[in-house]
DNA sequence: TCAACTCTGTAAACACCGTTTACTCAGCAC
DNA sequence: GTGCTGAGTAAACGGTGTTTACAGAGTTGA
């Protein structure tokens, strides 16, 4: 959208912007942070519908409305979540990453962290273990976890949220934007007839791997 | 890049671009090839200077190979994986996802196959199978997948590249892309300061899953 | 009451953008 | 020589982000 338009649609002139946004990178800048906000209310808003549900069903239905918002707002996604810095402004008072860790992020990812703190006995998925060097950076990701997670209700202790379960919340994210980004941008290596189908069986595969039954 | 700015490279005034591109749109388009051929030659190139190691350290390879030219060429790679369609038009004669598959995606994909391939038995990783509306696209894929794997030397039939395993491949380009294009785009949810050994990790893992022993 | 000041908006201008139109001019066929 | 074609340019059009100068409305203070 350009400048002069959305001064068109609030019944302004372009040059009135200036008295709100430094720039045209600026309004974009609060933009994303108000689309940040407004997902991860209607992401918070499915978790409250879902009721008493067993956690992983929440899992499913966050993810879902995650994929759905961002197949309905291919724009918006693209800001948020497929943008460089220098669309945005590399030289923002606050990174980038903290934008979506601080408001959208916390939604899907504190409640993986309750499915995962939830489940008795998280056995490492696999042989392989975690590589030295990304100990500090998880150990701080599993306090914010930890801390978004009591936020809400429960009671969750460092031990039965360790460091291979952190990783996997991890992996569980960078799968999920990978399959909502190749949709949205179209790029998987097929046409695929139906996406959804896809999707679910991803997620029900992701979070079977945590230990739960499909 | 700006029309005008691409023409002063060239040594040419911005209207002289017209005679070989219809538009601005098609100049994207024509670079968003060039740009594939570019990276599947770089690509090939690694799987060369490999000789003869085993499958797996050739899709090792070319994980990174992928991982580091997105990150060395960020405004390349949000042109060819991350635009939506309205940034290099809707209307083209063919479809953007055969871009993608049939430049880059075949030099990932077959590699992949041929792994898979070349893996004695491949035990359904898990116990969710894939849904019945997936059938005909992955037995497309399957098709497409051992042709292009049989094209470079062995032979492959369907029965040993599954409907499963086919499903895993396509899982494996969603988890690569995705962890790509979240460095490429700093969306992790943390702050992460080695995300190479981050990557290696999960491409680790994911090799693993097939059956190879990490 | 009236002057000063701030706050919000506008009009005009600037440089740049993608694109079209009209024009020039070299090279070549006949 | 006379056309013709291909490649290039200059000028213009409407649109863009942005800056500058200015206008009025509302508030404040003496």
């Amino acid at each position: 959208m350009t400048l002069r338009a959305i001064a068109r649609e609030v019944g302004i002139t372009a040059p009135a912007l200036y008295r709100y946004y430094d720039s045209r990178e600026d309004l974009l800048r609060q933009l994303c942070d108000d689309i940040c906000t407004d997902l991860s209310a209607e992401l918070n808003a499915i978790i409250a519908a879902c009721g008493d549900t067993v956690v992983s069903d929440q899992v499913f239905a966050v993810c879902r409305g995650f994929r759905r918002w961002a197949l309905a707002h291919p724009q918006e996604f693209t800001l948020v979540f497929a943008s460089t810095e220098d669309t945005i402004g590399a030289h923002a008072p606050r990174e980038r990453p903290d934008v979506v860790g601080d408001q959208f992020g916390r939604v899907f990812l504190q409640l993986a962290g309750r499915l995962i703190a939830g489940h008795p006995a998280p056995d490492p998925p696999t042989g392989t273990d975690v590589p030295e060097s990304l100990h500090d950076d998880l150990a701080a990701f599993q306090k914010v976890l930890i801390t978004a997670v009591n936020e809400h209700g429960a009671e969750v202790t460092p031990d039965v949220l360790g460091e291979e379960a952190i990783f996997h919340v991890v992996q569980c994210w960078v799968r999920l934007y990978g399959h909502v980004a190749l949709e949205v941008f179209g790029r998987f290596p097929f046409a695929v007839s139906d996406p959804g189908a896809m999707f679910d069986s991803m997620i029900r595969r992701m979070i079977g791997e945590i230990g739960f039954q499909p």
